[in-house]
Order: C-alpha cells, then sequence, then structure tokens
DNA sequence: TAATCTACTTAACAGTGTTAATCAAATTGG
DNA sequence: CCAATTTGATTAACACTGTTAAGTAGATTA
C-alpha cells in the first residue's frame, strides 16, 4: 500500500475520511429519526417530511441518502431481522436437549414479538416482501434466521424425541402456531391482550411441541 | 294505517320511494366498484377518486353516501364478515360429532382464507379495529362468528372428548393455530405457498386438536 | 484566482382524503 | 303555472403525501 508523502496529500486524504464519516452520521441520523417516528406513529402516520423536520434538514436530503421512501424503512427493518436473528441464536445456544431448545426459541420469538410490535408487523405482516429483497451485499438472507428453528426440529428428529416427518413441514407449524398467536396480539390487541398472549404462551408452546412429539 | 287518498298524495310517495330506491342503487354500485377495485389494486393503491371515475362520479359524490373512506371500507368488510359468519355456521350445522365438527369448522376457516385473501387481511390483519366499531342497528358484534367455535369446544369438553379446561383459552389457541398458517400465506405468498397451506391444513387441524383432546 | 464539485435547498408535479362553495334540475307550495 | 326550496351532484380548494428537476451557497481543486 503506497502511504501519502507529501502533506497536501495526507490532508486531503483526512479530510475525505471526515466528510465519509458525516455523510455516515446523517445517515444514521435520519434512520435513528425514522425509526422513533415509527414507533410513535406507526407505520401509516410516517412521513418523509416529519422525519427530515424532525432532523432539522429538508425532505429531499433524505434521497441523497436512500433512494425511496421503501429503502429507508428496509434499512430499519433489516436492523430489526438483524436483532431477531441474534436473540434466536442466542436462545438456541443456551441449552442442548432439542425439546428444551424449541421451547426457548418459541419463548425467543414470542419475546420479540411482545417487545417490539411495530417491526413485528412490518417483518412478518406488511412489508414480508422485503424478505425477497436482495441484501446489498452477499451476507446470508434474512430468512436464514429461521434454520435456528429447522435445526432443533432435525436435531429431535435425530435424537428420536420428535416423531419423524417432513423437518420443514414440521418447523412451519411451529412457526404458525406461534405466529398465530402475536400476530392477533399485534392485530387486535383489545381483544387479544398482552396479558392473555403471556398467560397462552406456553399452552401454545405445548400444544405445538406435543403435537409433534413422538406418540409413545 | 292511512293509505294515501288523492293521487298527488300517491305520485309523492311513488317519487320519494323510487329516489329512495336510486339512492340505495347508487350507495350499491359505490360499494361493488370499491369492492372490485380492492380486489384489483389492494387496500394500498385504493382510492376514492378511483371508485368515482369507475362509476363516472366525482369523488365528492362519495361522501354523500360514505361518511369518509374508512365508512366505505367498513361496509365492505361488514360484508365479508356476513359471509364469513355464515360459511363457518354452515359448517359447524353439517356434523354434530363436537371432533367432527372442530375439524369442518377449522376447514371452513381456511377456505375462507384462501378464497378471499384481501378481506381476510383487512378483516384480521390490516383493519382490525373495525371490530370493535359499533354497529348502526343493534346486531349481534361481528366477532360474534366465533361463538360458532366455543360452543364446539365446549361441546366437546361435555362430551368428554376434550381436556377439561378453560374454554376461552382452548378456542384461543385453536384460533391462533389456523390464523397464523393462513395469514403466513397472505403475508409471504412466495415462501409459504397456496399449495404448502393446503398441504399443512391437516396436520395443523391435527396438531391443534390433537393438543386439545383429552389424554388418555 | 477561476473552475468544479458537493451538499443541500426551493419549486414543482401528480397524487391522496376531505371540505366549502356552487349550480342545475327536480320537487314543492301558493 | 310560477316562485321558492330542496336535492344531487359538481368544481375549486386545502393540506397532505412521495418524488424529480432545477438552482444555489460553500468547500475543494487545478
Amino acid at each position: 500500500m503506497i502511504e501519502p508523502v507529501t502533506i497536501a496529500e495526507r490532508v486531503r486524504k483526512g479530510s475525505s475520511q471526515r466528510r465519509e464519516q458525516e455523510k455516515e452520521n446523517l445517515r444514521r441520523a435520519i434512520m435513528d429519526a425514522a425509526g422513533e417516528l415509527l414507533l410513535a406513529q406507526g407505520y401509516d402516520g410516517f412521513s418523509l417530511r416529519q422525519v427530515a423536520e424532525r432532523i432539522g434538514y429538508s425532505a429531499t436530503t433524505i434521497y441523497l441518502y436512500f433512494k425511496d421512501k421503501d429503502e429507508l424503512v428496509f434499512s430499519l427493518i433489516d436492523e430489526a431481522w438483524d436483532r431477531f436473528g441474534r436473540e434466536l441464536e442466542q436462545a438456541a445456544a443456551s441449552i442442548a436437549d432439542p425439546i428444551a431448545q424449541l421451547r426457548v426459541i418459541g419463548r425467543a420469538y414470542f419475546n420479540f414479538g411482545l417487545n417490539n410490535p411495530v417491526y413485528y408487523q412490518l417483518m412478518f405482516m406488511q412489508r414480508s416482501d422485503f424478505l425477497f429483497c436482495a441484501k446489498p451485499d452477499e451476507e446470508l438472507p434474512r430468512i436464514a434466521s429461521f434454520v435456528v428453528l429447522t435445526n432443533a426440529v432435525q436435531a429431535g428428529i435425530e435424537a428420536g424425541v420428535l416423531k419423524p416427518g417432513d423437518v420443514q413441514a414440521y418447523s412451519l407449524t411451529a412457526w404458525s402456531l406461534v405466529h398465530g398467536l402475536v400476530s392477533l396480539w399485534i392485530s387486535m390487541p383489545q381483544l387479544i391482550t398482552e396479558g392473555i398472549v403471556r398467560d397462552n404462551m406456553d399452552t401454545i408452546l405445548d400444544v405445538a411441541i406435543g403435537g409433534l412429539l413422538l406418540q409413545k
């Protein structure tokens, strides 16, 4: 690598880095403001003009940092997917027994939904089209988070504690069980209160795991 | 009741009825156009101006027949709830055995979702706030459709084929199971295809009913 | 110092839901 | 039969939205 030699070159490089950094900062500020607004107003009452006003810039400035509104929202959802994936992996790593693992994964899933209703709604109910947008870099696709689940089911079958069968189908069944309750709470919190969700969480997991358990 | 005697009175009454009828017709035409547009464009790409254009009226005319956009959409959802309720009742009435009844109700639920994805989405995922709007007349609340489910569960417990327990909790569990799969399909049809839903329908019902079944 | 480039702004377009003012035609009362 | 009024619809307008194009200070470069 060639080092800058003259002072002028060094200054130029420093200034370029500084500008790069400031650009990154503003991008971050836009996302933070957008995130706050999203949580406060919800996805519908969420406008670029409001985001801009919140950080003291004109609305069109956002277009210098994001292609359009979708790209901004998608960046936020992407971060939520990262958190989601980490929490699921963390839960799975906390215990070895397949059945216990399915339980903690399920609980982690419930907790993510309960703690991030707005993002859950975007990820799984409203903007799941985002799942199928290619990521800019060659990272794993978002949906890879579910490998945690299929792995646990697979391990359970191999250990002989789950009925042999289609791993994908079993995982889908388990997924739809937990998703059903979480999404019902998000859609109609007045009818399905958070308390009801918490009370029924374990029942759902019982039914899910019990339904898949090897019948003696 | 006093009959109109003079010709003038009779004409007046007839004309009044005619105008009433025409008003009803236009209201119906608005709803039909709105329904078609809803199915074609989805809830997001659905505007009053487009509805108006489709029936050859100015956009503001709609406000003479509906308080606002929500009331128009709600009227459509209301009709969907009617169809939903009828289909569930019809299914439940087709068979007496509680377990078999739970099965046919579940299947009817799946079929409604598969046949009416746009309305299902509005009813259970996007505009479920509508559930809690008072109906104009003193009819039963929309949610009454679920009595069909709780009745079947109740009957199952009384017949001794389901584990005794909280009827509401059991019904909720069953509901979230079927809702989970249907709503996943609606949110991400590319990942959860209709075929997958049809293939897993019975598995889900097995797990749901099996999980609630009296353990011997 | 002059030219260029960068970050940002204002102006504008096409669209939305919605309200107020208007207008013609039908209905009514004398 | 004519005047007053009500009815059903319209156009104009407001305040929003996402988005694009043109313009503008200020830093950077040659």
